[in-house]
DNA sequence: AATGAATGAGTATTCATTCAT
DNA sequence: TATGAATGAATACTCATTCAT
């Protein structure tokens, strides 16, 4: 009969109800990174994840719940991630450097996450307990993971001594900016860098400049 | 007598025809990179620097007219002032490189419109005019200040060959990264840095990795 | 019991997709008729539909958008419905005019859209292309009919030879000005004129005009 | 000496203060009728009068008050003029009409008044007090120049009777939406009609609807 | 659960009016 | 007198949120 047939018009594999959460945080993470928080509209969001406004309200709270839930279910998973790839690695200090910028960038800066950083910048200030959230459980978690990388580095005397905390910022810094230009000026100005590469080179540049059995640059003239 | 004086009561307003625009345009900056463009109110603007919500509107035409004169007025002179010091600069590489970087503080991010880089990022999406422009006078000239220098530093044999532009860009990005931090998360996390011994660190590091007689890390092993 | 009642107390608002466009548009034009189209306040014109000004914008892409709805969805209808009578119409050039002035009257001065003449021509300069767009739509048309009954009558010998155009538009002067009349004037100065014996007097003395047997009055003496 | 030349550059006949509140009104009255009162700013106003904003504060209390004095000042002198022409009018009934059709030309509509027409009718509702003003000194006495000279036509016999008030009102129809359409559609629609014939064909018209020795056509028939 | 019509507080913008110069 | 900078109330329009369906 068609009666069954039609009744299964639908096909198997359509969106399980159960996604929707995710589905409509990952529609508005996409357009609070590319718009920032205010000037996205819930009516965009809903659109892009195929449902209707008020659907929203059947999983969030209010707009900025919407962006507390959005951050915080989608960052911790990738840090702990990175921080099982340092406990379990084996192999000298610059090694693990390299591993884990490439993490960074497979695990976090180069999937949909990776205009996290733009969005948490831009919104810092005026989200206080997010942004305190923010940092505690993901930039000094992140920047810890590189800590230990270096100060171990240091103290097996693959590296020099150095004051590891502006060290890390050191590394970091060139880093984010990768990320944070994919999701702002990247639309108006051809790229002239290719990722991977740029990201051996940082690392490169930083393992030269940490390498033991050079002597250091002579700190500013008087 | 106090007659004179009540008498001379203090006046509703003053004529400022000359300053009212900077007073204003700097408000608006101020309150544009704390939270961002469109979560900024016009009438917040108007209040910080002192005059009515009307009178914005004397001097600018639109919020967007506002942001966009905020950006050019501000950042052109500075590039400027950056070039000409590249301009006469005499000494060596590396010196030079130093000197971009303090200057860099000096003249623009350890001032009034350090806040720019995050407000650029944060919008530039939604202003890809703006981007454009900011990007053409900005940042690609500001680069090519220091790509000069690196670029000296190679023909010199001062440092050893590298690629330029990635070059640039490792040295560029934790001076942004310090910039952002500072109008961002910098209000919610105790700042563990000093700037000015970070940017030294910064170009240490770097004209470190830059070395010659130095041979360049293995890159990524098997 | 009473319970039922306050259990059912009346909800805060209804649904009506369907009638909401046709009550606003109403509003609309009774407002912009009775205070012109830029001292109507928006809040007003939902306030009479009943609804939140919000609402408005459900349906009306703007304030302008809705004046050009309200005035073409209102005034095409009539001017067709004017159409088919003159074509069905079977009689003499004078049964016809007659019959054209009482149904421009019975179809339109005399409803709720009599108030649009003195609208468009209120904002006819401000709105150019709306004005076009009467103009042509219903204003050359309006006259195109008792055009081609006055025609009908001079070709027939009932009328007189004259100039049609001008003719037309010495019949419907008077008719325009009654229309105008009661929706500026009259508010102020007690109506002296039964408007359906008014009608019939323009009629009836514009036909004693044209009507052969008679010669024309001797134009202007030196 | 040059310096007397120099002193005197400014040309005798230079624009005389003492006509500032005319200019403004002028500019006002064409500003009002070419958009209507909501939609004229003042800022225009004075611009279009040559001098700046402030000033017209000095001769207007308001923007109300400047459309008053505009209507009051411009339009009794035109209604006066009317009444003492006919007054010493010598001449049939007949004539009369004719001649005082063309100094409503003359005189008013076709001058820099011929807006105020349209401008009364857009704002009468908006105005009731200035509407009323309007009503009693322009168009009670208006009309009453037309309706003394058809009385005094009836009474002579040169025209059949008629009700006064009604054939007014049929005669000045066309003349007022001659004056109407000049300052509303005439923009957006090439002109078909000459206002002089224009004027003649009403005149005609309307007297070979009146003139005694012809039946008056039958009423409507059943 | 899902929808989307309805709401109303909030914001950019305008402009009549005031007043320091 | 004359100016035009400054004001602030008013209004078009937006959008997060609610709720009848």
């Amino acid at each position: 009969m068609d009666t069954t047939q039609s009744a299964r018009a639908e096909p198997r594999w359509e969106r399980r109800k159960e996604d929707r959460p995710g589905e409509l945080a990952a529609a508005a993470l996409e357009l609070f990174v590319e718009k920032g928080f205010a000037a996205t509209r819930l009516e965009d969001v809903a659109a892009r994840a195929g449902v209707s406004k008020g659907t929203l309200y059947l999983y969030f709270d209010s707009k900025e719940a919407l962006l507390k839930t959005v951050i915080q279910s989608a960052v911790v998973p990738a840090i702990v991630q990175g921080e099982e790839l340092v406990n379990q690695f084996q192999g000298t200090a610059s090694q693990l450097v390299r591993e884990i910028v490439r993490a960074w960038w497979r695990l976090f800066a180069g999937t949909k996450l990776g205009g996290i950083p733009k969005l948490m910048i831009s919104e810092a200030r005026n989200f206080p307990e997010l942004a305190q959230y923010y940092h505690d459980n993901v930039i000094a978690r992140g920047k810890r993971l590189f800590a230990r990388a270096i100060q171990g580095g240091v103290e097996s005397g693959e590296f020099r001594p150095v004051e590891v905390n502006y060290a890390v910022q050191v590394l970091v810094g060139p880093l984010l900016m990768l990320a944070i230009w994919e999701h702002s000026f990247a639309a108006c100005a051809p790229r002239d860098l290719d990722p991977e590469r740029y990201l051996d080179i940082c690392a490169n540049l930083f393992l030269d400049g940490l390498r033991t059995g050079t002597e250091p640059a002579l700190e500013r003239a008087p």
